[in-house]
RNA sequence: AGGGGUAUCGCCAAGCGGUAAGGCAACGGGUUUUGAUCCCGUCAUGCGGAGGUUCGAAUCCUCCUACCCCUGCCA
């Protein structure tokens, strides 16, 4: 992406940014990171995230890195790392450089760690973690020092060598900055900055047995990759104090500041690492890319574009204020997005037999179509119309309720881009069901409105003899409350949709529907959106619903 | 009296002392061989509440209220 692309809206971030460059701070450069913990795969969240640090960058002419950060081996694999960078590329950003880990620094912080030490601002504890809680005190009560908060510089130095060395079980002893046991701010508690794990790590294998933790390393390695803007959440602020007095106490080559914003959050759906997870595991959903998991790569299985996430992100601003954004924002970039460029098509969900008993037998006939009504550009599909028909079941009823703009018996309707046909005759199966309709139709209307009636609207339809099968996955929300977290009394399980998923197996496509590539955005006119699953088959197409087209017919309903 | 934050339309969000942008949703109407798209119109004498300062306050001050985050050797 160029800087055109970058965001035109503006946020208290960027004023600040604005400010800085006026002050020549950074000598005028902008450098963010993107920095997850590769411990579970990229949600809609992280994507506001990643529109803000990548886009921030854009904007001004600076440069964004993507950073893994890596200080806790035991959750974190190489699964996650490459589904990470797959989505980010995904979402059409680039990275300054190389991806980067903060387990690229660790020999640095370990340097800095000693450095503290010698400076009498860090000591090893032998508190065990029971009695490190109790120590720290409560919300409202003050802590109370460690009795081994005074050890010697020497003695702190060796039991840390001994710490490196892998010469003590986990859980033992930790390194824990010398602040304030009496801080309202619990961070400033002589918190921990390395401890034991004798854990293999992903990018550094058995190298190390001690892991810098989030607060040590974070800051440090902004400061190393010379970021200036340190991005990041809003449960983060309570750090900032600690960020800083890292800053301030360790040699580190630039300043960078950190900022925060609001998370995510979107009705009816949940976006904790944990839960979402959680669905994976448990097999609530198939993997992290059901096309119902707000993953990106769920999303993207979805149907969702980059662009769309990107407008998404756009329209719905940063602040430091907490909300919920309504689920309809993100379909209307998606429905925006997919509007403008996706080719159009004919798809029947569920079949209902037509026979066109006025159409000779055997008669072909190809149809040029636009793929879009408005963007010549997109060019013509031909569709193949012959006398056995399918419509869709929802789009006849015996007797026409009012306002009804589709087939009922005895009158007329459109088929769409072909003639008008009328509903002769509603057969119909032993149990009464209508099983197939017979009509004739109107061999002057291609083209053409028909003269002395009117028909009563327009409906798709395919040809029987000439269509594509195809299974259709009609997703939906994945929960029934637009809070399913709210409750304390239930799990959000309790509140998954049981219809976020349902399968027609039985669908019928136009012809050029067959053997097109996954990803391919379709809108099937009158239903919605839909996009090629990689599930596709030669002799069976996937299609997933990424949205229904809006539907004001459905609002009439309701009323 | 733990600390740190946030409150502007149903939702998101501009606004930064000069008289409440925009988007989403909703509701009317027009165009339409998609009940789509598109177009036009309606939608906060009001900015969590109460006081105060000011010629003038969503913006400044005081007090109050509600909600969010913090007691991992997670990030």
């Amino acid at each position: 992406m160029t800087k055109n692309d970058a965001p035109k809206s503006t946020n208290f971030i960027h004023q600040i940014i604005e400010q800085d460059l006026q002050q020549n701070l950074n000598d005028g450069k902008v450098v963010t990171r993107f920095p997850p913990e590769p411990n579970g795969y990229l949600h809609i969240g992280h994507a506001k995230s990643i529109c803000l640090n990548f886009g921030t960058a854009l904007k001004y002419g600076g440069e964004c890195n993507l950073r893994f950060d890596d200080t806790n081996p035991e959750k974190e694999s190489q699964e996650y790392i490459d589904s990470i960078i797959r989505d980010v590329r995904w979402l059409g950003f680039e990275w300054a450089g190389e991806v980067k880990y903060t387990s690229d620094y660790f020999q640095q912080l370990y340097d800095w760690a000693v450095h503290l030490i010698k400076e009498g601002k860090a000591y090893v504890d032998h508190l065990n973690a029971a009695e490190m809680r109790e120590y720290r005190g409560s919300l409202t009560e003050a802590g109370r020092n460690s009795p081994y908060r005074d050890r010697s510089v020497d003695e702190n130095l060796s039991f840390f060598e001994q710490m490196k060395k892998g010469e003590l079980e986990e859980g033992t002893c930790s390194l824990r900055l010398k602040i304030d046991m009496a801080s309202p701010n619990i961070n400033l508690r002589d918190p921990v900055i390395y401890r034991i794990r004798h854990a293999h790590h992903h990018q550094t294998g058995n190298d190390w047995c001690i892991y810098p933790s989030y607060d040590f390393a974070h800051g440090q390695s902004d400061a190393l990759e010379g970021i200036t803007h340190s991005i990041c959440t809003l449960e983060f602020e309570d750090h900032r104090p600690l960020y800083d007095w890292l800053i301030e106490n360790l040699p580190v080559p630039v300043v960078p500041r950190q900022y925060e914003f609001a998370r995510l959050n979107l009705n009816y759906t949940i976006t904790s690492k944990r839960k979402l997870k959680q669905l994976v595991d448990e097999k609530h959903v198939t993997n992290w890319d059901d096309p119902r998991m707000p993953t990106i790569s769920g999303l993207r299985r979805r149907g969702y574009t980059p662009a769309a996430i990107r407008q998404f992100c756009d329209m719905i601003g940063v602040t430091r204020s907490n909300g919920t954004v309504d689920m309809a924002m993100l379909e209307s970039a998606i429905r925006d997005d997919l509007d403008a460029n996706a080719p159009r098509a004919m798809c029947v969900t569920r079949p209902l037999k037509v026979t066109l008993v006025n159409y000779e037998e055997g008669k072909e006939e190809w149809f040029e179509l636009p793929a879009h009504p408005k963007d010549e550009s997109m060019g013509a599909r031909s569709v193949s119309f012959g006398r056995n028909l399918l419509i869709e079941q929802e789009d006849f009823e015996e007797v026409a309720p009012r306002k009804w703009k589709r087939l009922a018996a005895g009158e007329a309707v459109r088929l769409r881009g072909a003639y008008v046909i009328r509903c002769e005759e509603v057969i119909k199966n032993a149990e009464g069901e209508i099983i197939e309709l017979k009509c004739s139709y109107d061999p002057a209307t291609k083209g053409a409105n028909p003269e002395g009636y009117k028909a009563n609207g327009v409906i798709h339809w395919v040809n029987a003899d000439r269509s594509v099968p195809c299974e259709v996955r009609l997703y939906d929300r994945l929960f029934t409350e637009a809070n399913p977290e709210a409750d304390k009394d239930k799990s959000f399980l309790d509140f998954m949709n049981p219809e976020s998923l349902v399968v027609l197996a039985d669908a019928r496509a136009e012809p050029g529907l067959k053997d097109q590539a996954a990803e391919t955005n379709y809108q099937f006119e009158r239903l919605g959106y839909f996009v090629v699953d990689p599930d596709s088959t030669e002799e069976k197409m996937v299609f997933n619903r990424t949205v229904t087209l809006r539907d004001s017919w459905a609002k009439i309903q309701n009323n």
